[in-house]
DNA sequence: TAAAAAAAGTTGCTAAAGTCAACTATTATT
DNA sequence: AATAATAGTTGACTTTAGCAACTTTTTTTA
C-alpha cells in the first residue's frame, strides 16, 4: 500500500481518537470503568457467560471472575446455573443493571451531542455519509 | 441534534474502534505499553518536560516521575537540567529511544497496512477522502 | 529584599487493576 | 471406569495509578 495512504489513515486515527477522547481513561461516564461498561454492553447483547466474555475481551478469567463477583454484589447482574451444562453460569443484567446501562448510553449520546452539535446540518450530513461509507467499505474487506 | 445522527455516529465509532483495535490493551506494538509509546511520541514532538507531559496526558506526576525514571534507566531517554529554570529537566530521546520510536512507527504502519491492504484502490481512495473530510469538518467546529 | 507562596520534580504509602497458577466441580473423551 | 478437558474460583503476586508530604528552585508580595 502507498506510504501516503498509511500516513493519511494514521493521521485520521490520531485526530479522531483525540477529539472523541476514545482513549480517555475516564471514558464517557462516571459510573463505571471501561471494562464494566463493556461487560454490561456485551452481557446485554447476549455474550453472557464468563467464558465468552473472556474470549471476546481477551482478559484473564481470574480477574474477570472477580469483576463479575463485584458486579453481582452490587446488584447489577445475576448469574444463574441453568439446566444444561452445570459448570456454566448464565449472566444477566438486573433491573438495576439495565438502568445503569441505559444511563451509560444516555451519557455516551450526550457526549456525541456535545462534540458534534456545532457542526451545521449540511456538513454534518457529509460527515455521517462519510462514516457510513468508511464503515461499509472497511467491513466489506475485513477478515472474516 | 437528531437522534438518528447520534446513533449513526456511535455505530461508526464502535465499528471503527473494533476493527482498528484502537482500544486494544496491547496497542500496536509489543515493545511498550500505551503510556510509554505516547511519552516517546510527545517527547520527540517537543513536549519534553514532566510538567508538560503531565498536563497533556493528565496523569499523576508521581507516577510519571517513576515511569520516566525507568525509561532513563533503560537508556531510552535523557533528562538534562539546562541553564534556565533549574527546577525543570528537559527530556530527550537517546539514540536507542529514537530507534525504539521508529520501530514503534513501523509496527503501526504495518498494522494499518494489514487492515487496509485488501481494499481495492478505488474504494481505498474513497475511504481516505472521507477521512480527510471528516477530519477537516470535525476539526473546524471543535472547541478551541 | 526578606518572607511567603508557588512550581517542578521526587519519594513513601496505598489502592486498584491485572496476571498466573493451583484448585473445585462438572462434562467430555478413551 | 479412568482420564482429560472445560467453566469458573481463589490465593499470591506484579504492575499501574493516585495522593500527600517533601526538596529545591523560582516567583510573588509585603
Amino acid at each position: 500500500m502507498d506510504v501516503e495512504n498509511i500516513k493519511e489513515i494514521r493521521k485520521f486515527n490520531r485526530s479522531y481518537t483525540r477529539i472523541l477522547k476514545l482513549t480517555d481513561k475516564y471514558h464517557l461516564n462516571t459510573h463505571f470503568a471501561l471494562l464494566e461498561s463493556r461487560l454490561f454492553l456485551e452481557i446485554d447483547r447476549g455474550v453472557n457467560t464468563a467464558n465468552q466474555l473472556m474470549e471476546l475481551l481477551q482478559i484473564d478469567k481470574g480477574y474477570l471472575s472477580r469483576v463479575l463477583k463485584r458486579l453481582k454484589n452490587d446488584g447489577l447482574i445475576d448469574d444463574i446455573r441453568g439446566d444444561g451444562d452445570r459448570r456454566v453460569k448464565t449472566l444477566q443484567l438486573t433491573v438495576k443493571g439495565e438502568a445503569a446501562l441505559e444511563e451509560d448510553n444516555r451519557r455516551a449520546d450526550q457526549q456525541i451531542e456535545n462534540l458534534f452539535a456545532r457542526i451545521p446540518e449540511t456538513e454534518l450530513k457529509k460527515v455521517i455519509d462519510d462514516m457510513k461509507e468508511i464503515k461499509d467499505i472497511v467491513k466489506k474487506y475485513s477478515k472474516e
